[in-house]
RNA sequence: CGGGGUGUAGCGCAGCCUGGUAGCGCAACUGCUUUGGGAGCAGUGGGUCGGGGGUUCGAAUCCCUCCUCCCCGACCA
């Protein structure tokens, strides 16, 4: 391609509103263009990127034995009536209405649509298991869509869809899918993790997140310095700690804590450690006027909701109790602490193992030190694992410790079981000539979403920086003052056939301008590998070469060239 | 949804407080010069100042209203 024929659209002032580097570079390099809120149009570059993705993903998705289909992006309601998802989903389903009156939605996903595929064309445990994808558009009417193409409300996405007759069956798909993604993402020259998204407490792992390492990353992942565990912070368990309870040294005493309410207040009025004090958070308890709940956890942790509100008695979603709550249950908020208190208990783990502890007295301005378990206040009966794992916590599986850091999450996999086959009765006959509900399994990648996660993993303050998976283009061929040399123009478009000949796909700048504006052109939208030529350069046979992440330049004689390029591209 | 901010040429912004009929830089176009790191000079085109209403002799500027876009928030003992 040549950039007379390619309009390059790269601008040299940053939009505004524009507050990450993936955002600011993709419109900088002109690959997209915002329309309105999370909307944006691919211009010619954009959609070349994109492309790439597109094709490797086809390719592992076809070698992991995927049938490429395409569903609507409109879907009638009936469907997600069925699934009960039309009543479940909230202002984020955007829903439309025909010239008939009948409803639509715009598709935020596919398992509905999916499902009555399969229910009318599969009809025998013969033609299982059957794997779907489809690369299509996606409407999720975000209620803050940000991070321009990161978090947009369109989007495009593979979504595939599995149908099994029963779980050992799915479990071999997911397995395979598991490595179709590990496949895509390394193909992609992406740095990444797959991500436990569950506990995986009931019966394994039952879906898998796959996020790019990146420090503009939404989610905080956990993952171990010495193993493959990798979970997302707000899953990671941490584990019981191994030590003994140290014994009591001194008695109780109620002392003033005048205004110190915060654990951080109280510690530094104490000169007490954080992780000596003891947190007591009051919540609502499940079910109906059923009052409060106490949560202990050491002073130095942060309260996990997700696994709170999955305890038994604890209400679901979690709900801080308010101030007159509080009060009602016998205490004050600031000074909260379990002894004498009347309410259920659930304690972290963690907080068994602590003595002479600090803990609200349930009195404005006092709190309790050198508080003790079964001497001033008996166990928790109930303990559970509350806390939101930290860095430096040892790994769940026993092998290291926990480093955190920041991920975006491009792919995700599924166990879904029957939840839609059995709410839309996608049945199939079995061996005994028996209906029998087939179990399904999801799979889905941001193609848009890998595009921009791309960049905030790769680049300077320059522009982007491709891997070679995913350039526009692969080589860019810069001539210096072309137009003022016939002999230099005729090497130049020799070469650009012999490139294309050789099947590497390069961009040749023919446009009349400076070699510093070209330069920076080419790194902005950040081809991965350019040759320079000059009419000096003509003389002594060589052809200058740069790596877009080198800082030096390479001589390579001319004749070399193309063999050159071929080995850099394969390696 | 709540709070804050914003809207003036394709992009980035000034002008608004203190009303007098719109400006700067970049980009675009033309010409000349220049030509290995986003060139220089000269010239040209481009705006219903987010929309509607009001106050006023006169509104980008003041008032009301609607809209857009951006940022922050939904872990506290």
């Amino acid at each position: 391609m040549r950039t007379s024929q390619f309009p390059l659209n790269t601008v040299k002032e940053t939009p505004s509103d524009a507050e990450i580097a993936s955002h600011k570079l993709m419109l900088r390099a002109g690959l997209v263009r915002k329309l309105a809120a999370g909307l944006y149009t691919w211009l010619p570059l954009g959609v070349r990127v994109l492309q790439k993705v597109e094709a490797v993903v086809r390719e592992e998705m076809s070698r992991a034995g995927g049938l490429e289909v395409l569903m609507p992006i409109v879907q009638p309601s009936e469907l997600w009536e069925e699934s009960g998802r039309w009543e479940q989903y909230g202002p984020e389903l955007a829903r439309l209405t025909d010239r008939h009156g009948r409803e639509f939605c715009l598709g935020p996903t596919h398992e509905e649509i999916i499902t009555e595929l399969a229910r009318n064309e599969i009809k025998s445990y013969k033609q299982l298991p059957i794997t779907y994808y489809q690369i299509q558009t996606k409407f999720r009417d975000e209620i803050r869509p940000r991070f321009g193409i990161m978090r947009s409300r369109e989007f495009i996405m593979k979504d595939a869809y599995s149908f099994h007759l029963d779980d050992a069956s799915l479990q071999e798909t997911y397995e395979r899918m598991f490595e179709a993604y590990r496949r895509i993402f390394s193909r992609l020259g992406l740095d990444f993790r797959p991500v436990m998204a569950d506990s995986g407490s009931i019966g394994g792992s039952l879906s898998h997140e796959f996020h790019v390492l990146a420090d503009s990353g939404e989610d905080a992942i956990a993952f171990s310095t010495e193993s493959d565990y990798a979970a997302n912070v707000e899953l990671a368990e941490v584990i019981a700690p191994s030590e003994e309870r140290a014994a009591a040294t001194t008695e109780m005493e109620k002392v003033s804590t005048p205004d110190q309410r915060s654990i951080e207040e109280v510690s530094q009025f104490l000169s007490v450690a954080p992780s000596n004090c003891l947190k007591t958070l009051m919540v609502k308890a499940e079910g109906k006027k059923a009052g409060l709940v106490a949560l202990l956890l050491p002073g130095d942790r942060e309260l996990n909701e997700l696994k709170a509100e999955k305890i038994e008695g604890v209400a679901s979603p979690l709900e801080m109790a308010t101030d007159e709550e509080i009060k009602a249950a016998g205490s004050v908020t600031g000074f909260i602490g379990p002894v004498g208190l009347e309410i259920p208990v659930i304690a972290d783990h963690a907080v068994l193992v602590m003595s002479d502890f600090v803990s609200g007295a349930n009195e404005a301005g006092f709190h309790l030190k050198w508080t003790n378990w079964e001497r001033d206040l008996p166990l928790p009966t109930i303990v559970a694992d509350l806390c939101t794992a930290q860095e430096g916590d040892a790994s769940p599986d026993g092998k290291g410790t926990l480093t955190i850091a920041r991920g975006i999450e491009v792919g995700h996999i599924f166990q879904l079981g029957t939840k839609y086959s059995s709410a839309m009765k996608a049945n199939v006959l079995n061996e005994l000539g028996k209906g029998q509900t087939m179990t399904m399994g999801c799979y889905g990648i941001g193609i848009s979403r890998v595009v921009a996660a791309a960049i905030e993993q790769s680049h300077d303050d320059r522009g982007i920086i491709w891997s070679d998976a995913l350039a526009p283009f692969k080589v860019a061929l810069c001539p210096m003052n072309m137009h003022k040399s016939d002999r230099l123009r005729e090497t130049c478009e020799n070469l650009y056939n012999e490139l294309i000949e050789a099947g590497i796909d390069v961009l040749f700048d023919d446009r009349k301008v400076r070699a510093g504006f070209m330069f920076s052109d080419m790194e902005l939208i950040g081809i991965p590998h350019r040759l320079v030529l000059g009419d000096r350069g003509l003389d002594s046979g060589n052809i200058e070469y740069k790596a877009r992440g080198d800082s030096e330049t390479q001589e390579i004689p001319m004749n070399e060239i193309v063999e050159f390029l071929k080995k850099k591209l394969v390696g």
